[in-house]
DNA sequence: AACTCGATTCAA
DNA sequence: GATATTGAATCGAGTT
């Protein structure tokens, strides 16, 4: 971290572990056309160059022609096992694994690049300032700023095949060695090239994971959006079960023409009808006792059903049984997923039961229990706090610790500290439990102070928080009015609130990195031992999915605990808290919890 | 026709 | 209970 919770961390860290960071074999593939990794035939598309960790050649660049990459990469991986170089993985491993190519180790430049451009600990340079400089966080370092690479100076003479004339292979190494040269060798450095290795191997599960797809059962879903809504509708037209609905609501508010759609029409509607309310959101509605509320609410209900995951949505996303999300790998600041397409971070209780493995198999669900709290306690090493989470619930730990057994008073003071709530029932319990977990309010209370301050901070690894908008920053030196003091005061608590979830959500997304990636290991290891533990088929946060040959759940429930048992020791080191993992096997998704 | 934005609801 | 973090996606209603 940056400043306290550094100086907190035990001197038994990740450094030693690094056994992915010490692999000296490199593939670094390069294409030929930039822009595109395919074009005319007859010439080369892609160039593949081994190198070592200094970057020299260990063999000559290997020219791809044609669709040639999988069995180059195959052939590559089969006999060396190098960690693979790509700009982005993003972009290249869907086609490899489309080929039916697995790859075990990878460096992505753009993910890298990603993180380094706001870590706290990289090694200052040229490169560093070259991508924190850039506008666009998507940019590559541009050329003439990276360190020149030393690809084997011969290589024009050993083969007269066409050089890369598009230096696209220099331009890549040179960066892969600007980056590796911005990891210290410190403790520190020791956990920021885990979070290296960490973020590109989760670029390899998140293709793998959506090459895989959820198994998704469509007469199940229609079944239950039959039941809900009624048989399926032309576009543009209400099912049946919702227009039933519509008529009543024009009905009861007297409103004709309404279109309950429209948040606006039916908050008119609803006034004109003497319901004093100011919007129309449905926790609110609940209050009010009026005809309409009723039948009001069970619209919303439905209609959400229809429009998020009703007919049209298996349609679109759902293709030969396999519900398949594209995972954005760091798309968020702190570090967890972003997804695209089909809503994968939302899937809705109501519809779970569609997620059904296939014949002869069975889905292990398993999810970490209280994540955050427990990587909070880590995180400050509480002892107080450390020992609350060491039973199977960490709430009820420190409702019996503090809070007279009240479970759920503790649950909101510990939310509440870690979201930054300041007002109600949760700001009055924070005195508490500062008083009970000194350690763990304190940080999350110093990462708040900094946030506010205008200064950075970073979780457990060292994803830093991007920079404080400037805008901001200028304004707070010289306030002016007093409205636009207050706005930048506000504006300051908000930065306060984020940079004091970032070190708790930021360290709990590369806890479940580390859990994946120890689970993709044991499960490869696995099936090149000829045992098929299944494959991971989803990920939101703290919760995982597998497919798995039913003969083989208990090896894959074991594999998965194990590998929890493995990522927290590979972040924390030896330390006295739990990170317990509840994993179930289940026919569908709604089975789970 | 394509874009943006507010309102809403779903998820961890 | 009264609210605080991070997202995706849809709709309506306005804009370019």
């Amino acid at each position: 971290m940056c400043g306290k919770a550094g100086q907190t961390a035990p001197a038994a860290g990740p450094g030693k572990k690094l056994r992915e960071w010490s692999v000296q074999q490199f593939a670094v593939v390069a294409s030929h056309s930039m822009s595109q990794p395919e074009s005319e035939a007859g010439s080369a598309t892609a160039v593949v160059q081994l190198v070592d960790a200094a970057g020299t050649a260990l063999l000559p660049p290997v020219q791809v022609y044609g669709n040639s990459l999988p069995v180059v990469v195959a052939e590559l991986e089969a006999a060396r096992k190098p960690r693979w170089v790509f700009d982005s993985v993003h972009s290249w491993y869907p086609g490899l694994l489309a080929a039916g190519v697995h790859i075990e180790r990878v460096h992505d430049l753009g993910l890298v690049r990603a993180i380094l451009r706001n870590a706290p600990y990289a090694v200052p340079g040229g490169y560093l300032e070259s991508i924190r400089s850039q506008a666009d966080p998507s940019a590559a370092a541009p050329a003439h700023l990276l360190p020149p690479a030393r690809v084997s100076e011969n290589q024009g003479e050993l083969f007269s095949e066409p050089k890369d004339q598009s230096g696209a292979l220099e331009n890549l190494l040179a960066e892969f060695l600007a980056q590796r040269a911005c990891v210290p060798d410190t403790e520190r450095g020791a956990r920021l090239g885990l979070l290296l290795a960490a973020e590109s191997a989760g670029a390899l599960i998140g293709a793998e994971m959506t090459h895989a797809g959820v198994p998704w059962d469509v007469a199940e879903h229609h079944r239950l959006l039959a039941e809900a809504l009624g048989p399926p509708v032309p576009a543009g037209v209400r099912p049946p079960r919702m227009e039933e609905l519509a008529a009543e609501l024009r009905r009861l508010l007297d409103a004709p023409t309404l279109n309950p759609d429209s948040p606006a029409e039916l908050l008119k509607a609803m006034n004109r009808a003497g319901i004093a309310v100011s919007n129309t959101r449905a926790w609110e509605l609940t209050e009010i006792k009026h005809p309409v509320i009723e039948p009001l609410l069970a619209y919303k209900k439905v209609a959400r059903l229809a429009n998020a995951n009703g007919y049209a949505w298996v349609d679109r996303w759902v293709h030969d049984g396999r519900f398949r999300p594209e995972y954005i790998v760091g798309g968020v600041v702190t570090g967890r997923w972003a997804s695209h397409g089909g809503g994968a971070l939302q899937i809705p209780h109501q519809v779970r039961s569609a997620v059904r493995a296939d014949p002869g198999k069975v889905l292990v669900v398993a999810d970490a229990a209280q994540l955050e709290p427990r990587i909070l306690a880590a995180l400050s090493r509480d002892e107080a706090l450390a020992a609350a989470a060491r039973g199977r619930d960490l709430y009820q730990g420190i409702a019996d610790a503090g809070f007279g057994g009240d479970r759920a008073h503790a649950k909101i003071a510990m939310l509440g500290a870690m979201y930054g709530a300041t007002t109600g029932e949760s700001g009055r319990l924070m005195p508490k439990l500062k008083a009970t977990y000194p350690r763990a309010v304190g940080l999350v209370e110093w990462a708040a102070a900094q946030g506010e301050a205008g200064a950075a901070v970073a979780s457990f690894l060292g994803r830093g928080t991007p920079p404080a908008p400037a805008q901001w920053l200028k304004a707070r030196s010289r306030a002016s009015s007093e409205a636009e003091q207050r706005a930048v005061e506000a504006e300051g608590r908000s930065r306060g609130r984020f940079t004091r979830n970032f070190i708790v959500q930021g360290t709990a997304a590369e806890w479940a990195l580390c859990w994946m990636g120890e689970l993709r290991r044991r499960l490869n290891a696995g099936r090149e031992a000829g045992v098929d533990a299944g494959a991971l088929v989803f990920f939101l946060h703290d919760e995982i999915m597998l497919h798995v040959p039913a003969a083989q759940a208990d090896t894959a429930v074991a594999l998965v605990h194990e590998a929890a048992r493995a990522a927290s020791a590979l972040l924390f080191g030896q330390i006295p808290v739990d990170f317990p993992v509840t994993a179930v096997v289940v026919d569908s998704y709604d089975q789970a919890k």
